[in-house]
DNA sequence: CTGTTAGCGCATTCAG
DNA sequence: CTGAATGCGCTAACAG
């Protein structure tokens, strides 16, 4: 017993409220030139079949837009990326544009296929955060013109609008600070080199290095923990050394968290206070910071505000406001926050 | 210098190639007779164009499924929510199907507009974590018979696939606990009464007090805080009354967090160890839940696997392997993880 | 194996 | 103010 057609159409209204497909058209889509009882009398045919506009076969017609917008995240079980992408959201709501999503799990491949398919499914506009390797999808063939902006990481040959933060400063910062602690042997948890943020980050964490003629300890370096697991573990790894760091500079959310759990873990097993002999710095906020019972130092940035703007961007371009004006990069400011503890267990 | 059709159609790639449209459509798709010779020629035209189908033509083909599944989240800021999301996608990218998501920020007019305009699209299948309120949209009619699948949250008289957690339980067993460790006044914060696991969620807790003939102090009870910043506002607030709570229960994972966060400012503003004088309960595990400084209960479930589950339930419908046989509500466990703390400061 | 015809649902012409 | 014809891009069904 399924109805034949299960999506009556604009001609199935029309017969109901006895005039043609046009006047339905007009009526409903509010442009026309329609009489005022007409209007009604094809509301209530529209109301009484369940009829809905087609909005494929709308952006069949030329000039028609889709008001569709591909957002591309590496990692959405990162809280971080929940958020840009609920900035993005945001903004594009206000404009009654939705959101077609895709994870490609930092992998290039997977990233080209959701390209492919969105462009497919003609999205006006896509939003990338690229995984970092190849970047043929991305150029502007073949994606077929389709505006693309790069959210938190720009990839090198891709010329496209860019919302960025200055990964570069902020980790040199904030190691520069552990580095005129005293600390000498500082661990560092981020992405991999391929990976924009890994890059720019580690580069930053070198440079003050350098800056004060301190090398980074190869086996102090960790990279491509993609979740929570995987940065415990590898922070566990690093504690476990003959010479164990005495300072760790983790590269983004889920490692910091990783490297949290890891300390309070091995601490409690061993009875001993490390976050008292490991001082922790990093980038990007996360809940509960304020819990972390020794010294700790966040590059913080506003995640949400990055996926606004980056969906700003992208309305810019398509709303034609700056068709072939130069490609832009916004960088978003950071600043660093730093907590400390007074001695453990006295006061 | 704009190009005059941004996107090649399958007849221009015709001509290129010196052939009809029909054979285009053939050697790209796969599936017809075409010759080797004849499909290479083609896809070579094809990719020297820059040709990519339009899905939304396609999918105008009776028969052809678009491939889009809508998805309508409450609030993605919730960590909680993404993992579901997640989840989701998990399961329809092995399908290759594509997410269509929005936030209904808990109203259910944008909830009714997101699956409005889902439908519109012709999106196959929806999954909805429902805000709860007035449910025309998701009737069958307003959907135009679109499979639903609610998440999280059921509705009454919406009769659909649902999957949820044993709220119900899961709040009164932990709730019983508090109540047998000799708390009597423990608050609860948690989600508006229109929100099902709102209601859920306080009737288990009610419940548990019935049990032991203690009544709930409506003082105590704090509903609808939407975000952390929100929560720990209310926590403050049941912690500046004459008699606080010496007990919390916070019914999801961003008021567990505000809670925390107001407890231990607080308690460090009045240089007191509000952890050891404030037990905690709640629902949905954290990051970072082991840094608390005190004893705490958590009624958690997977809830990736209850984004999984949420999807594998829709493409059974949409496989048409279930069409017609009675609606399924899957229940997830829940498990209750209970953390104690031995004297705050000794040891 | 390849081409022609026709129509998916809609809205922009142009006529009345 | 309303209707008829036409085509958006694609592909079944039917020739050949």
């Amino acid at each position: 017993m399924v109805s034949p057609r299960p999506h009556p159409r604009i001609r199935d209204v029309a017969r109901h409220a006895g005039v043609s497909p046009m006047t339905v058209s007009r009526a409903l889509s509010g442009s026309g030139n329609v009489s005022a009882s007409m209007r009604r009398k094809v509301e209530e045919s529209a109301r009484a079949l369940g009829y809905r506009r087609n909005e494929n076969a709308r952006s069949l017609r030329p000039g028609h837009r889709s008001g569709l917008v591909g957002v591309v995240i590496t990692n959405l079980s990162n809280p971080y990326y929940a958020e840009v992408l609920d900035g993005i959201g945001e903004i594009l709501a206000e404009e009654d544009r939705r959101v077609l999503v895709g994870t490609s799990h930092e992998d290039v491949e997977e990233e080209a296929t959701l390209v492919a398919d969105f462009v497919g499914r003609r999205a006006e506009g896509l939003i990338v955060v690229p995984a970092g390797g190849p970047t043929e999808h991305l150029e502007p063939e073949e994606r077929l013109e389709v505006p693309l902006v790069l959210a938190s990481r720009r990839q090198d040959g891709v010329d496209v609008d860019s919302v960025l933060v200055d990964d570069v400063r902020g980790a040199e910062e904030v190691t520069a600070q552990l580095l005129s602690e005293g600390h000498r042997r500082i661990a560092f948890m981020g992405n991999a080199l391929s990976v924009f943020t890994g890059r720019r980050r580690f580069e930053g964490f070198e440079q003050a290095h350098r800056a004060v003629g301190v090398s980074v300890q190869p086996e102090l370096v960790r990279r491509a923990q993609q979740d929570v697991r995987d940065a415990e573990t590898a922070a566990g790894e690093l504690l476990d050394l003959d010479e164990p760091p005495t300072a760790i500079f983790s590269a983004n959310n889920r490692n910091m968290v990783g490297v949290v759990k890891a300390l309070h873990a091995r601490g409690a097993e061993q009875g001993l206070d490390l976050f008292a002999q490991v001082r922790l710095a990093g980038f990007d906020d996360f809940d509960l910071e304020e819990l972390v019972p020794g010294d700790i130092s966040i590059v913080t940035h506003d995640a949400r505000e990055l996926g606004r703007t980056a969906a700003e961007l992208l309305l810019m371009r398509l709303q034609g406001k700056r068709t072939d004006r130069p490609t832009r990069t916004i960088e978003l400011p950071t600043s660093i926050r730093t907590r400390r503890r007074g001695p453990t267990t006295s006061d």
